[in-house]
DNA sequence: TTGAAAGCGCTAACAT
DNA sequence: ATGTTAGCGCTTTCAA
């Protein structure tokens, strides 16, 4: 508490305290070189009376390493960008690192702004996140060699290293759940096709549908809300394809859908089963009833981004375009 | 690009393609001391050729301060954490400062783990959130005089800086509005009473009425869901006291009220006026009909413990608590 | 106005 | 086994 001077304590005030130099100290912290275990328990010592913490600032700049991950999210850290942070901070805090967060709101001078604190601050790495899964330019390193990942975001550049949610995968899975529960009449309500997850889902219902020799139903576009998921569910049933089931392109759809189903007298899942997509815990129990969905394990995409991302600074390079499996969570609607 | 030598350019390779020396270069980064125009500008056009970024570590190493702030959260970046974060960054990041995220999860152990990370990077200050404005055990910073401040929690430590809410004052708001509007018979249905939140909101709808000179009308207290929105209001609707509003503990459970008084044949907000409290975007706007709510205004809190941990770090002690005004959002439900 | 030199807290090579 | 010393990249006296 009181060292008698001023300041934080430091290796001098250890080695003083313990009566070695500051060589002996530092080897003691770091069990580098050889040493006396006696030495080594009296430096010890004198670390805990003093309540020493080394400065990792000062050692930083020897080894050039920071153990600080920059995160650039365009998500204004919002639904998605949480979870993945969630499992990168786990991570890399595991591996004695921190995470600089920074909200750059797709804003490109706020990014570049951004990135330049984060070089000045030494970050050993760059994890850029996004609002969704759409191509975007590759962040301008200016010739820096730093391990960048893209996770729930894409780069367009291919020798950059992306992470992403298997969407085709996680639809495929859903619609075989629902051929497997005997539904034969499958159709996708979803949002803006401009979305890459949006085509790839649809991808993965049409692939489940012909592996089952299923015609695919109709699928329906609209904007990502409830209100969209009521109005386009109910033009939907009044349409000639009378479904059985519907594949929603998320959560907030699908309990528009289940509403609208609802009120127009129809039973879900008995007349007409529904999944969903995010696994959005307010939105999936809130759902009556409560929503089968595809979770994007967005937690764990973030701790695999913290793993690769320990490992490209240890110095193995990664590239290319990784999906990660979601799972089908099933609740009551299918 | 290539600037010959491996490594970071630093500010000898500046020093050497100015023919000047690195005390000079140090000068006209900072414009401190005096220095010819000349050769300032000489200076500066090496920085821009060699792309030249001062390493700000070795800069904290004379001045001690790192320019960095830690954030724990105990929310595990949850939707209350995230806006406080969004405001805190903004306004640090306009000051050169970083945030580092770091999630407790009301793990005590964890926040140790990560109080000692953040120690050792030698963070200017500290920033704890949580889940609940409820209090908690101050920080334990082992005599280290660090600017700590509690936002959306609160320390048990009177002498530190706390940054809430005024749900009291919210809550006023919000239910003199509706007297405002002509109601007379004013509800609360609302979440478990272990919350501070909870007793002041209900201080705040009491004191309206009070001021008023209306009777007090019933509360209810239950889960924070929509399940028990519905449940509780439909317990209400039946009862002696017939509410022509309802100010509600929350967005969800004011949505969970709307689908019961509809689904009950009662319309909002002609036969009942609704607030919620939270105004989160998804629940006000998929609310039938859309959601009047008390917004906390959490984004300005951020930015508030931004500026305020700024001049803490400056060397201006703050404590006590401070509770930031909350504002009402008009929808169509009151 | 500019340069030389002494550190900031720490590590690591080299002496002893 | 331990101490000495030369830096890491930068700031800041103090001389010149």
């Amino acid at each position: 508490m009181s060292d008698g001077r001023n300041g934080p304590v430091t290796i001098h005030d250890v080695a003083r305290a313990a009566g070695v130099s500051i060589g002996t100290v530092s080897k003691a912290l770091n069990n580098t070189g050889s040493l006396a275990p006696a030495t080594r328990e009296k430096v010890l010592a004198a670390v805990k009376a003093l309540n020493f913490r080394p400065n990792v600032l000062a050692k930083s700049l020897h080894t050039g390493l920071s153990g600080t991950v920059g995160l650039i999210s365009n998500d204004s850290f919002g639904r998605f960008t949480m979870p993945i942070m969630e499992g990168l901070e786990g991570v890399l805090s595991e591996n004695g690192m921190g995470v600089f967060m920074c909200n750059a709101t797709d804003d490109a001078e706020r990014e570049k702004a951004h990135l330049e604190q984060l070089l000045a601050k030494q970050i050993d790495g760059i994890v850029v996140t996004s609002r969704r899964a759409d191509r975007r330019p590759a962040v301008d390193l200016q010739g820096i060699g730093l391990p960048v990942i893209y996770v729930f975001s894409h780069s367009d550049d291919p020798d950059d290293l992306t992470l992403l949610p298997d969407d085709e995968g996680g639809a495929f899975t859903a619609v075989s759940h629902l051929i497997q529960s005997g539904r034969k009449r499958i159709a996708h309500v979803t949002g803006p096709d401009h979305f890459e997850a949006v085509r790839l889902r649809q991808k993965g219902w049409l692939a489940a549908l012909a592996q089952a020799g299923l015609p695919p139903g109709p699928i329906l576009h609209g904007e990502w809300s409830e209100a969209h998921g009521r109005a386009l569910t109910t033009e939907l049933m009044v349409g000639p394809f009378r479904p059985d089931a519907i594949l929603c392109g998320n959560d907030r759809i699908a309990r528009g859908a289940a509403d609208a189903l609802r009120e127009s007298g129809l039973r879900v899942p008995e007349d007409v089963a529904l999944v969903g997509f995010d696994n959005w815990k307010v939105m999936v129990e809130a759902c009556r009833p409560p929503l089968t969905s595809v979770d994007m394990n967005l937690r764990e995409l973030g701790a695999e981004t913290g793993r690769r991302m320990v490992q490209m600074i240890r110095g193995t390079p990664q590239s290319g375009t990784i999906r990660l499996p979601c799972s089908l969570v099933l609740r009551d609607s299918a």
